[in-house]
DNA sequence: TGTACATCAGTGAACGCGCGTTCACTGATGTAC
DNA sequence: TGTACATCAGTGAACGCGCGTTCACTGATGTAC
């Protein structure tokens, strides 16, 4: 499914080149890791000479970003939807949020790979950077709408919340939730470690057991 | 501070040159990530032709290897010591192995790369996957002993208690506690996430906050 | 509507470079007798 | 203790390759008038 044949055949002009280099590098990467991709490679994926891309990219670096940029903008999308605006209620959702958070590990396991482990700077991309943080926010509000729900004493600090489970989400996915090549096995799934995990935690944060 | 000369200067034979070429490897990966050293590269840095390192490694990825088997072992190590035969007791032993987890990551973000993010397969290397189980045993024998302090109809399952320990230390030190090149900032310490989730982790499971 | 021109987005050839890998070799070390 | 020999662990030259990058160029597109 290469992108050139969404611009006409042939066409001297690309027409979308820079979303096709994207593309390319995101495959590339689901193939052989972050590290296993080159600007040439990329090129010759989107079908077009060695010198195109830098039409587009000052280098392999800021392509790599605007991969992890793209990246953050699906994994945002997914929270989202997870979070649903605290529906059907703030507990269920902010597990879903969890779920999602797996469910975009496997499902993307190249953008994953270029958002947290290709060992971009966080801010190596004003709008990667802007974009990722809005990710996180989608935690931090679900965070905060759920602390909201304990009485006024007992709440903690729902960024400190926020950034737990992130953590959290984030070491499972990374140990063993991914989509690609040999992560570790375990006897239970990635998803019900996370669930586990979570209960576990919001018990001890004063939660019901059942919502 | 070459280890060349820890051999007789000018010494035909190495004397140590596998070791040499790991700890080389290392500080390259400490400079410039796990993708931004080459074969040549560790060659170079020990001293020796580019042809020396194939007498004791087939490829760049079986030093990459050793060199992660070498990490996994002196992680072993620190959460030994951390756990201290669960002294001076289970609690304040199991919360030592959590800081000795982000320590180690931040004293030793070289090895953690190559253990963690090299994207070595898991048993690239039968002793790197030995020793790696043998680290993680540490935290899955404190986690017994932890819950066996729990009445007996509450324990949880030892193992996925501590996958879930491991997995918030992995995602804490991935995300923030690495001392290496531009990680996240947080308005607390990688050590105080860690502290405050499983306090309210354990707080989850039935343990007394204070020990 | 047509035309001239500026700009954009690609080409393709070329270059220097460093890497991985091989090869026959050689100096140093260990060992049998 | 000496000597001959096998083995080990390195050398250094060589190679083919693909990468990053540059350059003058050219085809396509947009726009002013």
């Amino acid at each position: 499914m290469s992108w050139k044949t969404r611009a006409r055949e042939g066409a001297y002009h690309h027409g979308n080149l820079k979303e096709a280099l994207i593309q390319a590098a995101r495959e590339l990467i689901k193939e052989k890791g972050p590290a296993g991709f080159t600007f040439a490679d990329a090129a010759r994926s989107a079908g077009v000479s060695p010198a195109a891309p830098y039409r587009h990219f000052r280098d392999r670096e800021a392509l790599l970003a605007d991969v992890a940029r793209e990246g953050f903008g699906r994994f945002e999308a997914m929270l989202a939807t997870g979070w649903a605006n605290g529906r059907p209620d703030p507990l269920i959702a902010f597990h879903n949020v969890g779920r999602a958070y797996l469910a975009f590990a496997r499902a993307e396991p190249a953008y994953y790979a270029a958002m947290f482990e290709a060992g971009l700077p966080p801010d190596a991309n004003p709008e990667m950077r802007a974009t990722s943080d809005r990710a996180f926010g989608i935690l931090r509000t679900a965070a905060e709408q759920l602390t909201a729900l304990l009485p006024a004493g007992t709440r903690p600090p729902a960024l400190m919340m926020s950034l737990h489970v992130w953590s959290l989400s984030h070491g499972i996915a990374s140990l063993f939730g991914r989509g690609d090549a040999g992560r570790r096995t375990l006897p239970m799934t990635a998803e019900e470690l996370l669930e586990s995990a979570m209960l576990i935690y919001l018990q001890g944060l004063g939660f019901p057991q059942k919502a």
